[in-house]
DNA sequence: GATGAATGAGTGTTCATTCAT
DNA sequence: GATGAATGAACACTCATTCAT
């Protein structure tokens, strides 16, 4: 049972602390409101009077969330890429042969791709945000472009994955799985772990030096849709998160 | 002299002809010019002034070739689905089995995505046309993709692909290959033919029911960049091109 | 332990008088802030959340001792209006020739415009202020002003000044003066005494008849930093002092 | 006669040349009304809408003149510190001791501090100005002060002037002409030419050595309000007039 | 055909002020 | 008495588009 009722001696703090869960709570449905209708209508067509009509408040109430239109953009990709990266973070906890790494990632990456801040990794423009975040941003996706080529380099080493160019086959594979993110749709005929099996097999068949002998063994845990929040909390309580103009 | 006055017999429609060559060359400048910075910078960030310095004009004189902002982003996404048409039926009228003509379609495409018309298809927003262009543009985008899957089917069917899932497949190869027109850079280190070679083999690998014995077969005649606009010329001599707001 | 609790005699007052005084430095703390940055940066260019910064408060916490940003400009002002106000007294109070009179209020004038609630008096816009407030202001600049005037018309009847046009003669000594107020820096080359000394000089040695014997008379006692500010204390504790929108 | 209809081979540049006459004096005419407004009500309470209406045109039509509304407060104010810096040359180019150059500046800077662009030398605030503008603006300031000073200095040595402290001394003097700019108004009761002659005696006759003669020889011409604004023209065309952000 | 000038509509952002807690 | 959150009002600035010349 919660404490502040069982403990009458609750610390004076658990109000504060109720405070910024709320805070933060609002902050996170901005970002999914905001990335919903990036997506929707593209960032340069929705106005934040839109975004804080479809959450019943008034633009300037999104002045004490963010720092500006731009900063709610680069949030909405910190958490798509908060995704990717926590799913990489596992991948290379475990174990494997580059090829069953690479299907791992595959697989993963293209559930990714179905969630809206895993789509807008690759559908927001870069340049539509702050130079600095910009710099950030690019730097998240060359690292995990150099993902795809060191599973595959690491394939090519251990013999699991026949020998090609890593940099072009990297290439091809994101670029199929980027490409979910724009065409997925939620009320689709195929759900994203479908896509993911079969992009899974489509993606990586070429590749391997010989055929995968089953399949259950590249799937990962679910993506982590609840990625810790935590060190962005302080962050951004009124500055820019990691980020300024 | 000019000898529109020197030879009274010349043909009276000489001058027209001449004049109206000028409009078109001026027009498909500024096509070229508008590309270049849509993609360089974004659609929404590139004003008409930009576009109209760059070609030494001023910003009203572009309303004597298009309608507006939107037409000149219609018609740059034109131009290259024209490439990707011609492309298609040049295969169409050849022959060849279904691997055959998904390698053509492979390779011709991946040389499309490298030039900035070519590009447009993919990289440009279709929320940024007219509806009416935007259906366009989106049927076009359609007739791709069945392109795509109804050579696999072909290929399926004449047991030069392996029986597989030909929508998530043709989507697979078409992702791959429109993400060449996201990081294809014309100062980059691959060319445009080496990058078509290696998607070709890449993404077919895997369909393949057999390896392909040679690779030169594969080539398409290279992609007709001076695609005849006569058609277009009156559609938008003043009217939108077979669009309207 | 509290007092309150312990000694049943103690006069209930006392808490009352201790936080009214608390109340009162927390009040003239926000104004010292206040007039400090709005003569440092201008008036419209200073939020109340960096006077609230400075004072480790925070913004809502201003409006329990004000109505509103103007109210608080109106305040510093007059604070300063009340240094020379009291300067006036002073002088009306002790006796002398138009001279003498015209020289002490040079003097101690030029003091006051070293003050931040001095210069305020001639470096705020009245037009800031609500309507009414401003007629007061402009009422007790027409009354330094006049003050002024009334010393030189003096002199001219005791025939300690020259005749000259009065009018115009109050104007040039007070311009002399309030410029004071937007050039002097409290680490400059010159401190108070000496401008004031200097400026007693130089703008009166035209007008006197005969030139001064000595200066030591023309000194005032020290401007009074500490004027009561007992009577503003009611009239501000939640109404507009003097003054309503 | 104007050549233009006199002379029927005029040149084909006339047409450009008349255009470029209308935007100027429309150029003109928006910082006349400017500099009225901001005067009148303060440069923070004037939008730039009030300023559009009044010349019955629209606010954006401004920015074909001017880059922001700073911009448009700098050219005022350059308008103001034109008149200054001509009139100091005329004195500086004719002859005479330091008191007659002093009489001559203090006469003319009361007369220009009279006209709206005068006065917004001292009413305006330099901190609402770019950062490069109030460089250029506090410069300008300190040369004329530096002038007064620089007479005073030469009265000195050559025996026009009563030793004392140059720098107060310029200080005392400038102030009162300043203030002018906050108390004239035109429809008071004092003439430009009035004060002027007035504050020449008033503030000049504690420095002579000896009592001036006459006065007719303190005149300066009146105030050059057509100086040449030529060299403008071309820095403005489209660029920050000799300043930048 | 081309230009300078003007416009209307829109948008992000700021900030004094209020209010529930 | 103090705070975090929210709001309303305002404002400068941009830009595609139009029009008279």
């Amino acid at each position: 049972m919660d404490s502040r009722f069982t403990n009458p001696a609750a610390p004076p703090w658990l109000p504060f602390e109720s405070r910024r869960r709320a805070r933060d709570e609002k902050r996170e449905a901005v970002l999914r409101t905001a990335v919903q209708l990036f997506l929707e209508q593209g960032y340069h067509r929705v106005t934040l009077n839109e975004v804080a009509e479809r959450l019943n408040i008034t633009k300037p109430a999104l002045y004490n969330y963010f720092r500006g239109k731009d900063e709610i953009l680069f949030e909405c990709w910190s958490m798509g890429a908060e995704l990717v990266d926590s799913v990489i973070a596992e991948i290379d906890a475990g174990g494997g042969s580059g090829i069953v790494k690479l299907r791992k990632l595959v697989h993963a990456y293209a559930e990714v791709m179905a969630i809206d801040f895993g789509a807008s990794i690759v559908r927001f423009d870069v340049r539509d945000l702050t130079n600095r975040n910009a710099r950030i941003a690019r730097a998240a996706k060359k690292r995990i472009d150099a993902t795809f080529r060191a599973y595959i380099t690491a394939g090519i080493a251990d013999g699991s994955i026949k020998r090609c160019d890593a940099k072009l086959a990297a290439f091809a594979i994101a670029g199929s799985l980027n490409w979910i993110g724009h065409w997925y749709q939620r009320d689709g005929a195929l759900s994203p772990g479908e896509i993911a099996d079969e992009f899974t097999v489509r993606l990586t068949e070429g590749l391997a030096a010989k055929p995968a002998q089953g399949h259950t063994t590249t799937k990962t845990a679910p993506v982590a849709r609840t990625a810790t929040r935590e060190a962005r909390r302080k962050a951004t309580g009124k500055k820019r998160g990691g980020a300024s103009r």
